[in-house]
DNA sequence: TGGGCTTGCGCC
DNA sequence: AAAGGGCGCAAGCCCA
């Protein structure tokens, strides 16, 4: 059953309709709901998939009055895989014009938005009203039509369920936040920066005067690159850039403390006391995480920078008494993905043994492990020079699928042509080949040629990316689902649940008796996602899991 | 003073 | 060692 959520006006957010279907999408009938938390909370029972344009702005509140969803079907992140999919391009929604729900997240069809602000994210003026208030469930016809009409509606259908219970996860680990010890983060920094002064941390000063001291230039400001690059010119260091390993390769008494600098005053400015003060209260960061933010599907973070949380500082995450952290990676993920997308069996059984690197070691393709693996970066990036790129040709012909696969990729993009990974997300349209000789000139056929190649490049690792974010959405919705089953109707954060999310990394808190029965969990999961995005082919996803006190200590 | 751009670097 | 994918953020810079 589906059950679609939609405010009644634009100034009555209490007040919502439900329309009610079957799964065969019959309509059922409708009913004006008051008090939407109690309504679904009686509801759960029956197990509805819930239907709304943007998990994001209902879900909190019902989290807040202390109600969960098990699953839904969020309206607008689906529409815009629907929209872009080639699984889907010949639907009506895919040929429609764009329109309100083509818009960015957050600009939702009723809320208080004025018009004019509205009308910046349609490009037809007539249907401004359609624009503010598309209908929900018009729009969630429209979607079952397409995936039903899809050549591969399995495959789509599981990206859309994928995708959806990634925005209820995004919520709840909002809700229940990552947990943080500020003390700990403050011992951290002051043993790394010094004591907090008026002006800089005195370790960072102190390292500052000596820069200034061997670079003879007391006024310099470090973090001006362009001061910088003045400065060491007239030490008679000529670089391009301030870049840290381009200062790297010089000899000079001042680069050593200017790089401990470096490393110092980004600690500050981007995980420093006013980060600390700004993102963690009552013992918790709680970053907005964006489902669906990165073209490839990769979530994205608005503030707080949590996709970004250095390993300096992660000991600051620290388990509530009583409680562990459960730290879990997928190992080497991006090129397994590869390998069992493109069925390539020489690629999968290098990975079967457990180092996917060493296996390729192991095949003679290369000499050492790190030769394998800058290898494989550069297949799945593009790289054409460097040992990357010499290496390349030998990988080529050991894993000639793999390697077709992105090479492949790579020249679709060349041609301005989309590209898609294996559930179904198409990448965004490119600009279509032009005929070289037609350009006026060298330069800009230089040019030209320059975009496409760098367009290759980017639908080269979207396949991968993106298939490894599928990936990763169903190991995830695989542990929430596990963890629910296994909670015995207790609330969310006073059972096992999922707290902090890294592309291919999850970290799970829970009971200290439970940590064991969630790593199995993790585990399994892992082996569930790989048989639904691959099937009956035997590629293997082996996880580094870590029970531990503080996120720190894991890895 | 404030918006938009560039630079540099953290994560995968 | 420093070429190749995806991001977000802070600070400096530039200009209105």
């Amino acid at each position: 059953m589906f059950i679609v959520l939609a405010n009644v006006s634009p100034g009555d957010s209490a007040r919502v309709l439900t329309t009610r279907f079957d799964d065969e999408g019959t309509p059922l009938g409708v009913e004006y709901v008051d008090d939407l938390a109690q309504f679904v909370r009686a509801e759960e029972r029956q197990r509805p998939r819930w239907v709304w344009d943007d998990t994001a702005r209902w879900y909190p509140a019902l989290l807040a009055a202390g109600v969960r969803v098990e699953r839904c079907f969020d309206l607008r992140l689906c529409h815009v895989i629907l929209r872009n999919s080639a699984l889907t391009a010949r639907s009506t929604l895919a040929r429609g014009e764009r329109n309100g729900w083509d818009g960015p997240a957050g600009a939702t069809p009723d809320d208080s938005r004025p018009p004019a602000a509205a009308a910046l994210f349609t490009l037809e003026d007539e249907q401004p009203d359609a624009v503010r208030q598309p209908d929900p469930v018009a729009e969630f016809s429209m979607q079952q039509a397409a995936v039903a009409a899809s050549a591969e509606p399995g495959r789509i259908g599981r990206l859309l369920a994928a995708e959806s219970a990634g925005a209820l996860i995004a919520a709840e680990m909002r809700f229940a936040g990552l947990p943080w010890r500020a003390d700990r983060h403050d011992q951290i920094l002051t043993a790394i920066l010094g004591e907090q002064t008026a002006a800089r941390p005195t370790k960072l000063q102190d390292v500052l005067d000596v820069v200034r001291a061997r670079l003879e230039s007391p006024e310099l400001n470090p973090d001006s690159p362009a001061d910088l690059l003045r400065a060491l010119g007239n030490a008679g260091l000529t670089v391009t850039s301030t870049r840290s390993w381009e200062l790297r390769k010089l000899k000079h008494p001042a680069i050593a403390p200017l790089l401990e600098y470096k490393k110092l005053a980004r600690l500050l400015s981007a995980n420093g006391w006013h980060w600390l003060q700004t993102w963690v209260t009552d013992g918790r960061f709680r970053p907005d995480y964006v489902p669906g933010g990165v073209v490839t599907g990769r979530w994205a973070t608005s503030g707080g920078g949590a996709l970004q949380l250095p390993k300096q500082i992660r000991a600051a995450v620290v388990a509530d008494d009583g409680w562990k952290l459960v730290v879990a990676d997928a190992s080497q993920l991006e090129p397994r993905i590869l390998a069992a997308m493109a069925g390539d069996r020489a690629m999968v059984a290098a990975g079967a043994a457990g180092d996917l690197y060493a296996g390729i070691v192991a095949s003679g393709a290369v000499q050492t492990r790190d030769q394998a693996k800058v290898a494989m970066l550069g297949a799945m990036y593009g790289a054409t020079s460097g040992e990357s790129g010499r290496l390349m040709p030998r990988l080529a012909k050991a894993y000639p699928r793999a390697i077709a696969l992105v090479e492949d990729a790579a020249r679709a993009g060349e041609r301005g042509e989309i590209v898609t990974t294996r559930l179904g997300r198409s990448s965004p349209p490119g600009t279509p080949a032009r005929r070289y000789d037609e350009l006026v000139s060298e330069a800009e056929a230089s040019r030209a040629r320059e975009r496409a190649r760098a367009w290759g490049r980017f639908t080269r690792n979207f396949v991968v990316q993106g298939t490894a974010a599928e990936w990763a959405l169903c190991w995830m919705a695989s542990i929430r689902r596990q963890l629910n089953d296994d909670a015995g109707g207790a609330w969310l954060t006073d059972a096992p649940h999922l707290v902090f999310f890294l592309h291919d990394e999850v970290v799970v808190h829970c009971p200290a008796p439970a940590a064991a029965a969630v790593a199995a969990a993790i585990t399994e999961a892992a082996a569930e996602a790989g048989r639904l995005l691959f099937g009956t082919i035997p590629a293997q996803f082996p996880l580094t899991v870590a029970i531990v006190d503080n996120y720190g200590e894991a890895k």
